[in-house]
Order: C-alpha cells, then structure tokens, then sequence
RNA sequence: GCUCCCUUAGCUCAGCCGGAUAGAGCAACGGAUUUCUAAUCCGUAGGUCGCAGGUUCAAGUCCUGCAGGGAGCGCCA
C-alpha cells in the first residue's frame, strides 16, 4: 500500500528515466511532496529545476518535457507547471477515495512498517535516588516516552530504559547526612522530602567543609565496597524514591522495560578500566585514568581536544580519578558495553538535556575509538523558562515538583469543566480533567521543537484554541459525539464515496497524508512533527464540523462524511497515542 | 579565553533534504450559535526572518564574520 507521494515519486522517477540523458547524475532522486500552499494544488515537484542545469535548459521547459513523459492520468489531473517550474499535482477525485478506503481498512492507519527494523534502546527519565522528580525531567521523560511508541510502531524492538542515578558522591552525601542531621519526624511525615533536605544541605556543606566533604566520600567509598548498613540505607533511599517516581509514571502512563541504574554497573567499572589501560585507549595522567584524543579526527571535531590561546590542548575523559574513584563517564562507557554486547541494541538514544551534549560528545568519542558497533544519539532539548525567561521556578523559588505540577494541571484543567461541560457526571468531569491536564502537559511539550528553549505557561497549555491539547482533544470529541448520536442506528458505511466540499477535501488528502508522516519523526527525532500534523489535521476537521453537517444528510454525501468522521477519530486517537495522550470520549 | 546551542509579527511558537507571495495561536478589530458540543468556525490587521558578506537559477534554511542571549569547558553527575 503506497501513499500518494511514493506513488508519485515513483511515476516522476520514471519519467525521468525516459529522458535518458547522461547528464542526469546518477544519484539524482526525484522527490514529490506535499504542496506548500493549496492554492498550488495537492502536491509539488521541483524536480525541472532541479536538473534544469544539468541538461542546460530553461527550468519551464524542462518542467512541460517531464509532465508530457509522466503517466499519471490514473492518479491526477495534468500537472501544471507554475512559478519558476514548478509541477504541480491536483489528485483526482477516485485517487482519493481509495486511498481513504485502504487507510480505512487498515489497522495501521496507512503507515507501514520500517524496512530496516532496529534493535533500538531508549535512555530516557532517569531520576536520581532521594530526590523527588522536578520539572527538569519532565521533557526527557515525555519526549522518550513519545520515542519509544513512535519506534515500536513503526516496527522496531524497543527496550525502554530508565537509567537512574542511584549511585556515587550523591548517595554519600545522603547517607552522611542521615547519620547527622536526620529529623526523623519530619521524615516519618514525608520521606522524600526530609531526603531531599539532608541532600541539599550535605551538597552545601560538601562544598565549603573540608570535613564534611571527606566524610561524605568515605561514605561513598563505604558504600560501593559493600558495608551492610550502607547498602541497607541505600536500598531504603531508593525504595522512597522510586515509589513516588512510580506514582508519577503511573499518572503519565509511562512504562519501562528496565530500570537498570548506575549501581548496577559498578561491578564493571573496575574490569572496564584495566581493559582500557590493556588496550592503550586509556592511560594514567596525574594519578588519574584518562582517554585523550588519539588525533584521527580533525582538531575542531575532536571533543577531547580544546583551543587555547591558539593551541590544541587535550581535554581527556576521565574514566578513574586520581583517588581511584570512579565517575560519571566511566558508568557510561560500561553501561554502553551492556547494552551493546548484552542486550544487543543497534542503536541507543539518549534523551538528554543539551547541557551534556559534550559529555556524549566524548563518550561516543570514547565509543568510536574502542570501535563500539552501535548507533548512538544524543537526542537533546533546551530548558523549560518561566514568564521572566529564567529557567521555570515556583512562586517561592524553587524547583518545581513535577507531581505538583501534574497536579496543578489538573485541577486547573477541572477548573475549566466545572465551567463549560456542564453536562457531565462528576465522574465523568474528574475523568475529563485528569485526561485534559495531563494531556496539557505532554502535548506542551511535544509540540515544541525539542532543540530550543520554551517558555512554561499553564494558560497556553489549556488554551481551548490554537495548538493545545484541549483543542485536539475536542476535535476528537466532537467526531465521537456523531457517532454516540446515531448509536445503534450506525448505518454500514460503503466504499462508494463523494468527495466534493473543499472542506470534504481537504480532510480527506489529510488523512491520506498520515502514512508519510509518522516515519518522518524519526529522520532527527523530533514528535513536533507529529504534533503539527495532528494539529492540522484537527483544524481541517473543525472547520469541516462546522460547514458540512452529517447526519442530517443522506445518501453517499452522509455516507461520505460519516467515512471522514470515523476516520479523522482513528487517526486523531492513533497519532494522540503515538504522543502518549488519551482523550476522553466527551469534555 | 575556547566550544556548542539559540535569535522569525507586540507576545508565544511552526517552518523537514535550500524552492513559489515566510505560516499558526494569543492579544486587537469585525462577523457566525433555535448546533452533529461556540472548548468551535469565518474574516481584517500585523514581518528588513539579529546584522553584514558569500555560495546558488533560488537562502529564514547552507558557508564565513560580527552582535545579543543561554549553556558547557581534567578528576560533580
């Protein structure tokens, strides 16, 4: 089952080939895709152009040779060249309808499965032990999340792995400071958060007291060579934390396949080290074990090594420090190493903030020396700013709890049903609500472009216009609530479609367009690409709603249009899934 | 000091491998509701794509330089 544009591309493919001019290189590969503006039609090609040059002619001419080689009356009108030589397709009618009628047909909604299927494993959430999730793991958790459903349905094996920091100087510190200053009140009360503050006071203190910051690391050290009370408390620690981080996934409806955190890797560390030593990619420098830059790569690409005052200088990666500990890059490199020989991923994404970029610079680095074969990505995202353009803080100045904040989605969001569906149950409102304001939040996130930065702004996120969830979500209603109309009295709907309103129209080449783009969010990973479709997809309906009523018809036209319906409400549900969101039947 | 990222309408943001007159939403203004849910739709107005060069038939998109903002930079994670 081919879409519109791979028919397209295949037909503009061949007559090409008809020309059969040698200055035609040979990699040249005609593209269709969808047109720019509909004025112009449904789809555009820039091919004439494109090799206008080539075969020295006027780009026009070029444009009017290709449409008289191009056999496509099957699927569309004429093309008509336009502007510089452009060629424009306008799909016929019959083209559309049994496009509309495959996807209909189809579970899959018309998007097939990737040909290359992958091992592909997921880093992504990663909460560190006594800590509470904040806003800082909310994109890293959503657009993994996101990641892992759009992979796996596209065909490839998907291990999500929750990579947790549950191990080093942190946990020394929490331990010390548990021995020390523990206020076992408060902490009966509310653990994590009596964790949190001998964490953040430790943190403090380790700074500035020399004592303090000794006694923490021989906790560290006590720990990670097996003391009984250590590994008992610690063991207690990520208890606490992981159940409220359970909590907040459970409300996500996010799931892991692993939850292997730093600790597991410790075992590995020790063997890794001397291997790199063995095999010359590591070496001592001031007492501690580095990889430098073994100088294959051009100085300015190379993340080992830095300018200054004009000199390459080596910043090696630091894989055993100078007290015999070991640190950050090192678990990284052995947790590579499993995933790659034990799990035996072909491709590991990390979903991480950009900040670490030349921390997974190095590491890949690290990878690529040891001749690593494995695909690996830093797939990055920017921070989250609040009104001020500073990075997003509470009212009181801290970092916002991410179970608050979900919290606060919600009740906002109840705040907003009790007002305008009046008509609900109170079970029915406090469904709408939990489904609304979590939805809010994940769809805030995925429908920003992942690289930059994005100002938090809850009356955005619950917006009723403009790409929002609640927007989506009612265009997805609003075809639900046809059908609950017409309820047993569903007619059977035929293939025997008429497509003629624009409004008709332009849902309907919408739909036939979910195919191409599902698999485009994995060309740079980035689920805005979905959410922009979706967005339009719902504009597309909304407007149809409005001018082109259903049920109140008959005949192929009602037949038509309950076609449309059910299949906007598949692919809006499918592609709200893909995004991890779940909208309610009504709102 | 060096490296990376960002800069598009008053505000918040899209804009994929370069392609036609740069698009949305909010805010502003003007319309549509005895409804299949108006949590919607239709319309008006709003731009030197940070600045300067370059490559190209074609640059918001690629290259170089500069400015502004952010982040990172040998023993934290």
């Amino acid at each position: 089952m081919l879409t519109i544009t791979q028919q397209l591309t295949e037909r503009l493919g061949k007559a090409i080939q008809k020309i059969q001019n040698s200055n035609i290189p040979e990699d040249y590969s005609a593209t269709v895709t969808a047109a720019t503006d509909t004025r112009f039609g449904d789809y555009q090609t820039n091919a004439a152009m494109a090799l206008a040059k080539n075969l020295s002619m006027p780009p026009r001419e070029l444009a009017a040779e290709i449409i008289k080689l191009l056999e496509v009356e099957d699927l569309c009108e004429t093309p008509e060249i336009a502007g510089p030589g452009f060629i424009n397709f306008r799909v016929k009618e019959n083209t559309i309808v049994s496009r509309i009628n495959e996807i209909r047909k189809c579970s899959r909604l018309g998007v097939e499965n990737t040909h290359s299927p992958k091992k592909i494993l997921i880093d992504f959430s990663s909460p560190n032990i006594a800590k509470p999730m904040h806003i800082g793991h909310i994109r890293s958790t959503i657009i993994g999340d996101c990641l892992v459903r759009v992979c796996r349905f596209l065909g490839h094996e998907v291990i999500a792995d929750n990579h947790i920091g549950d191990w080093g100087t942190p946990i020394g510190q929490v331990i010390y400071g548990w021995k020390n200053h523990l206020d076992q009140e408060a902490f009966n009360e509310d653990p994590i958060k009596e964790l949190l503050r001998l964490y953040q006071m430790i943190k403090e203190k380790f700074e500035s007291d020399q004592e303090v910051n000794k006694a923490c690391l021989e906790e560290t050290v006590k720990l990670q060579s097996g003391d009984k009370e250590s590994l008992e408390l610690w063991n207690q620690f990520k208890d606490i934390t992981m159940s409220g981080s359970q909590k907040i996934y459970d409300r996500l409806g996010i799931m892991f396949d692993t939850s292997l955190g730093e600790s597991f890797y410790d075992s590995r560390l020790g063997p890794l080290v001397e291997d790199l030593l063995c095999n010359k990619i590591a070496k001592e420098s001031d007492g501690a074990v580095c990889v430098f830059s073994n100088n294959e790569l051009e100085p300015k690409n190379d993340p080992l090594l830095v300018k200054r005052d004009g000199n390459w200088i080596p910043v090696p990666c630091i894989i055993r420090k100078k007290d015999g500990g070991f640190n950050y890059a090192t678990t990284d490199i052995a947790t590579i190493d499993y995933r790659v020989n034990e799990i035996e991923a072909e491709t590991i994404l990390y979903v991480v903030d950009d900040r670490q970029s030349l921390h997974f610079r190095q590491l890949f680095e690290v990878a690529r020396q040891r001749k690593i074969n494995a695909d690996l990505k830093h797939v990055s995202f920017g921070k989250i700013l609040g009104d001020d353009r500073k990075p997003f803080k509470t009212r009181e100045g801290s970092v916002p709890d991410l179970s608050t904040v979900l919290q606060e989605a919600v009740d906002r969001a109840r705040k907003v049903v009790e007002e305008k569906s009046n008509n609900l149950s109170e079970e029915e409102k406090e469904n709408v609500a939990e489904k609304i304001g979590i939805g809010a939040i994940k769809y805030a996130e995925l429908s920003q472009s992942r690289v930059s930065d994005y100002v938090f702004s809850w009356d955005k996120m619950l917006s009723l216009q403009g790409n929002t969830a609640p927007y989506m979500i009612n265009a997805f209603v609003r075809t639900r609530s046809i059908f609950r109309k017409l309820g047993n009295n569903l007619p059977e709907i035929s293939e025997e479609l008429s497509i003629s309103a624009d409004a008709e129209r332009a849902i309907a080449i919408k739909l036939c367009q979910y195919g191409e783009i599902v698999p485009e969010i994995l060309t740079d990973h980035r689920p805005n690409i979905l959410a922009t479709y979706l967005y339009e997809l719902a504009q597309a309906f909304h407007s149809f709603y409005e001018q082109c009523p259903v049920l109140s018809t008959e005949g192929i036209t009602k037949n038509t249009r309950l076609a449309l319906c059910q299949t906007t409400s598949a692919v809006l549900q499918h592609g709200l899934g893909l995004l991890g969101i779940f909208p309610p039947e009504k709102m």
